[in-house]
Order: structure tokens, then C-alpha cells, then sequence
DNA sequence: GGGTCACGATTGTTGAACAATCCAACAAGG
DNA sequence: CCTTGTTGGATTGTTCAACAATCGTGACCC
């Protein structure tokens, strides 16, 4: 095979033109969406939308299909977008996925390359200042950021963009939640004894640790959604 | 939990008028892909495909960004959308996400509701007695409907959805290999001895069957495209 | 109260139009 | 010969207006 001298410039090949209308559109309904902004159930009507961002229905309803098949709207035939909800059946649907992803990262922690463990230490020490700062929103996103590197030690594509769209799905039970802010706060501790075991190789450890993070994790989002305290899967 | 009596009729709702034009002009393309009649690399022009299948641009477009979602067609701006090419790099990079959702699977047949686990038994059976047959065709859906119901032992939705995207894209590696059709044969012993190890609860085992499957499978792909004979990844 | 029906609103789909971009071919220059 | 402008046709990106299909609702009637 012929390597050229202009592989590194080939990779980033991706980052040209990926712009188009659509694809604004959706980026920008994507982050009112997980920020909470736009609250679940919302209808998003194609008329009144897209007149408000300024492009035409035909486009807006090209950015519909695509936030639907991220799971962040749903398309109800001859009814519209909405907003979507998510069920307490969802969130433990989501942490079974999630849990496959990242028990596949740490079975791989052993042969992934040193930067990809390095990314996982700075996560966590990004997650600790932010909670200094008393900074709730940016501990949220390095406790996120820590879990999509672990999935990201595959060093599969596929996982990692299975594991952000995972996230992002999540985000809206997190957004629909009493007291969200703090809501990652109690797993800094955790994440930060996941990324020791990592580093010092202790894999099967390292896997038992996550399976405890991620039961109670699921349990308290589902209890939260439901209000009930006593809550049996995940 | 308020569990109704219709339980089990709101599980088919899904099944209710999802048809749209462009739902269905999707799911004729995706036929035509995976079973090989529009080759990887076709361009599909929209105004000429338009015309042949009786829909307007902008219907055909909203079908584009579906199979787009499905990685089943490569969207290129301003240059139109292809069939998908796989290259040596994608299949491996599936087979990494694919041992990730199997190996859940397995992990969850010891709790696994006994029909699940009967899935497997019948998708074996059809697969020997199409063997038997010479129908290729019908044992090649029968290896996938198996493996799909490793992944569904998990019992998630999302894990089942995005096991048959996998399996579909994987279709697209099939088409473009010589000798496609026995291409399954090999597999089917070992899908057989995979079955009796599940049923009979032998997890840990079942898992190193697993992982010497697919890096034999992976493998046989990966040499194929690339026409090489040593291959060192998967 | 329950059923029927017409109405308004929204979505599904089409067709045409124009701007933007790409691509291949060709011309010019070193 | 190779590289660099230039041109023109073809395809895509996007908008707009229109109509059909469907849904939700409220009035109306029994």
C-alpha cells in the first residue's frame, strides 16, 4: 500500500464542508434539545420552525429525520415531531447498551494505546475542578466525556458514536430530572478509582466497579423518573 | 406498575401505518443493497431514481437520509449519495461493536426468558436444513437471524436494532466477496455447538466460542476484501 | 352522556424554479 | 509534458407555492 505524504491531511477530510442546512439546523435543535431548552413532549411544528430559523419546510423536515434517528425527536406519522420523552423503560433499555459498550472498553483498556488511558485521567481531573468551581454543568460533561472515553478504548468508530449518541439520549432524562445539576456529582469518587484500576491494569476490577457504577446509576435516574424509591432492574 | 390487558397489543403499535412514501422507497432501496443488485460505489441520482420509482425529489431525499442513518449509502455534499463501499477497516471496526453486543448476549442467556433461547435452537435448525437444501441464500439468512438472536438475549430493544443495522452492513461486505453464498457454511457447526453450550448454561465457554468465531469470521472477510491472504487485525 | 359530522390546522407530497457546486473538457502557459 | 485557468453542462441544495390526506376539536343532535 502507498502511503502518501498527505495521510495526515486526509484524515481530517471530514472536517470540510460537512455543512448544510439541514445539518445546521439539526446541530442546533440537537443542543437546545439536550440542554433542556426545548422540554420533552414539545411538538416541534414544521410551519412556525421554520420560519423562526428561516429555512424552508422541505429542509427543516430533512433535519427531522435526521434528529429521529437519533432518538433525541420522535416522528409520529401525520402528526408531527416531538420531543422525546423518555420512559423509565427506556433508561434501563439504554443501560443495558451502555453497559455492553463500556465493559467492551475496559476489556480493551489492556491493549489500547496510552493516549486513550490519558484522555480518561484528564476527564476526571477536568470533573474535579469543575466541582471546585461548583461548576454542575461541566462536572455533567467530563463525567459524560470520562464514560465515552472508556467506550472509545475499543478504538472502534462505531462504539464511540453508539456511545455519543447513547449520551445524548441520556441527557434528556437528565434534563427532565429534579436537581440534574448535581446529579454526577456523587460518581466523581468513582470515576476517579475506575481510572486507577485502568492505569494499573487491575481489568477484572475494573469491570466489577463499573457494573456496581452503572446499577445505581440506572437505579436513581428510574427511581427519580418514576418518584419510586424501591426499583428492581437494571 | 399498572400492567393493562393490552400489553401486549400496544407492543405492535409500531406495526401501525409506518408507511410513508419515503419510508418505503427506503426500505425498497435497502432490499435492492443488501441483496446485492445496486453494487457498493452506485451512484443513485436523484432526479433519474425519482422518475423510475414515481416520487418526487424531495420524498427521495428524506429516504437518502434514512439509509444514510443505516450507513447503508454514503452521503458526499454537493455530489450526491452512493451505495456504501466497505472498506477492510469497516468490517473490522464491526466486528469490534459485534463481539461488544454478542458477548452481552451471552452474558445475559443465563437470565434469558427460555423462548429467547429457543430462537437460537430453530434458527439453527432452519440453517441445517437449508444446508440441506443447497439453498445459500436461506442458510445466510438463517446464520444472521441466528446471531441476531444472540444479541436479542439481552432483551434490549436498542441492542437488537443496532445488532440488525450491524448485520445489514454487513450484508454489503457479503455481496462483494466471491463465492458469497457458501460463505455461511462454515459457521454452521459452530453455531450449532454455540446453541448447546447456551442451553446448557456453560456461559464462560460459549464466550470463548464466541470470540474464536468472530475472529475467524472477521478474519475470512477481511482477507477476502483485500485479497490477502495474512491478516493480523479482527 | 354519547355519537356524528363538518371545519380548521397540520402534515405528506408534488412540481417547478433558481442558486451553488462539482466535474470533465479544453485552452494557455511555463 | 505537466501544471494551471477557464468554460459550460450536469447534479445537487434550497426555496416556494400548491394540493391531498389526515388528525383533533367543537358544535350539534338524539
Amino acid at each position: 500500500m502507498v502511503t502518501g505524504v498527505f495521510d495526515d491531511l486526509a484524515a481530517e477530510r471530514g472536517r470540510l464542508q460537512r455543512t448544510s442546512a439541514a445539518h445546521q439546523v439539526a446541530e442546533l435543535l440537537r443542543e437546545h434539545i439536550t440542554a433542556g431548552a426545548l422540554s420533552p413532549g414539545t411538538q416541534l411544528p414544521e410551519e412556525a420552525l421554520g420560519t423562526a430559523l428561516g429555512v424552508s419546510r422541505n429542509t427543516l423536515r430533512e433535519s427531522f429525520r435526521l434528529l429521529a434517528d437519533q432518538r433525541l425527536v420522535v416522528h409520529e406519522m401525520n402528526r408531527g415531531v416531538f420531543v422525546r420523552v423518555l420512559s423509565a423503560d427506556d433508561v434501563a433499555d439504554i443501560y443495558v447498551l451502555r453497559r455492553a459498550l463500556e465493559t467492551a472498553g475496559i476489556r480493551a483498556a489492556s491493549v489500547a494505546p496510552p493516549e486513550r488511558l490519558a484522555v480518561l485521567r484528564v476527564a476526571v481531573e477536568r470533573g474535579e475542578a469543575a466541582r471546585v468551581a461548583a461548576d454542575w454543568v461541566a462536572v455533567g460533561t467530563a463525567d459524560l466525556d470520562f464514560h465515552l472515553g472508556i467506550a472509545a478504548l475499543t478504538g472502534s468508530e462505531r462504539i464511540s458514536e453508539a456511545m455519543g449518541r447513547l449520551l445524548a439520549e441520556l441527557r434528556l432524562a437528565f434534563g427532565a430530572m429534579p436537581s440534574a445539576a448535581e446529579l454526577h456529582e456523587p460518581f466523581l469518587r468513582r470515576n476517579r478509582t475506575l481510572a486507577e484500576l485502568l492505569a494499573t491494569g487491575r481489568i477484572a476490577e475494573a469491570e466489577a466497579e463499573l457494573a456496581s457504577y452503572l446499577d445505581d446509576a440506572c437505579r436513581g435516574i428510574v427511581a427519580a423518573i418514576r418518584g419510586d424509591l424501591e426499583v428492581t432492574e437494571c
